[in-house]
DNA sequence: TGGTTGAAAACTGTTGACAGTTTACAGCTG
DNA sequence: CAGCTGTAAACTGTCAACAGTTTTCAACCA
């Protein structure tokens, strides 16, 4: 019984549900489902090629890590991060760099330093010639590298996940030119602070450049939809007319019934 | 379609996944289910009184979380955390109640300071009396309040799951008594810094008590099991006689096959 | 005409079953 | 008797189907 080639080539290394989960983040992040979509299950299966389970295995996974909500009886839907919630996200990013700058003034190796002040000077060149997606690649190689030498693997993994729920608020911004040559300024800090053993010092370097990252971030990002929602009443058959618009995940907790 | 509105009906604001999921992680956490063990999910789920399903997605939702991890064609087993990954976790809690002690410092209500301060004074009658089971208690109150308090519900949530992943590597140590003042001695150092809004004192204090569990940790923990494994060689059929001891995740990304 | 109502369609929740892989065990061979 | 080998049981991965709920939509009534 020859099934059909899916769209995902099989690999047995790996189930189908972590391959299902790994595409639908996928869409989620490069925007392909935008925020507070709805996850057609069916629909996601037969376009991935599979059935519905290892697509409700994969939304599991995916809300636990925060990227999806469910609501019993509704579907699941890719989460909303809101302003206020993005910026809480940037004060722990800026949180673990700060960490892991620490970390690293206190034990690193020459290789990881060199590693790290080579992407400084790559990141300089890329700023200088204004090239700001080479810039956005390797600022992200650099603040994964800062974590990854860090040491602290859960630290890492936390610091990814930020990441990825910071993209649910808006997509990527390409960083403009004036502030690529501010933000290496400050990756410089970090650096020559770890190169200099110096742990408060690169702790505070770490903080204030995603705080700065914040703070540029807040002076550019412009809410997309609008985030006043209507109080809802629970009279019978009053969310039949909930017609245009972002569907929106209902009260998770509201128990409605018939008079 | 008028369904009888009998009082005694299920209440349906739950998936069965999140109970089954909940359950789980209670078995996992009480030590029911041990570390390195495999999760049966046949057993489970007659056990529970439901179908695989519903199993099997909320082991992904743990995976995501941390407490198992998942090997193809071979099941999932609860993580082990080695007393390198146990004292990583205490240097992020210490990071994240340092976070929180700050965040209070800066911004808080007279009537969150109020509450912290209270249970502080109830620590300290605990102490005083010897009673360490009630000291346990209210210390995990005291630090739910202190990240609850802060303001960043995705630090207080990143929080509980290092606490939970943390109580993988050994089952709860009650306090000794010199510990309780010794700890409750470091609670009062963070409110008072806190009360006098002092962001810097607060962090400090914050960091330095998660930093004195960590020590305190250290020296009375014992790794339950060898953490030595030998390395498996890939000869065909090696893996069977892997007899005694717990069983253990075998390597995932290993494909044997035979000749 | 505006709002209500009832049935059909669509979708989610859950289950049981089937296929492929791994493990256990008894038998065989040297 | 030790080690290897083949078969059966157990288990995981995946799927299709059924049951219950929500949404859609056209007919109906004031």
């Amino acid at each position: 019984m020859a099934r059909p080639q899916s769209a995902l080539e099989i690999v047995r290394t790996r189930s189908l549900t972590s391959l299902v989960q790994q595409e639908i983040e996928r869409m989620i992040l490069s925007g392909q489902i935008k925020a507070g979509e709805r996850l057609n299950e069916q629909g996601l299966a037969t376009k991935l090629g599979v059935s519905r389970g290892p697509v409700r295995e994969a939304t599991r996974g995916l809300e636990r890590a925060g990227l999806v909500t469910a609501v019993v009886n509704h579907g699941v839907y890719v989460r909303k991060v809101s302003r206020e919630e993005a910026f809480e996200l940037y004060d722990l990013r800026s949180l673990l760099t700060g960490f892991a700058a620490r970390c690293l003034a206190e034990r690193s190796t020459p290789t990881q330093r060199r590693h790290l002040a080579q992407l400084v000077n790559r990141m300089d060149r890329a700023a200088r010639a204004g090239n700001s997606t080479t810039y956005y690649t390797l600022n992200l190689e650099f603040h994964d590298a800062l974590m990854s030498h860090a040491g602290n693997s859960r630290a890492k993994q936390i610091y990814e996940s930020l990441v990825k729920e910071t993209h649910l608020y808006r997509q990527r911004s390409l960083v403009a030119p004036a502030n690529m040559r501010e933000s290496n300024d400050e990756h410089r800090a970090i650096v020559s602070s770890i190169s200099a053993g110096d742990a408060e010092a690169a702790r505070r370097a770490g903080e204030a450049h995603v705080r700065g990252g914040r703070r540029r971030f807040a002076a550019t990002a412009i809410p997309v939809a609008d985030p006043i929602v209507v109080k809802q009443n629970s009279s019978s058959r009053s969310s039949r007319t909930s017609k245009g618009g972002t569907d929106e995940p209902k009260g998770a907790s509201e128990h409605r019934r018939r008079p």
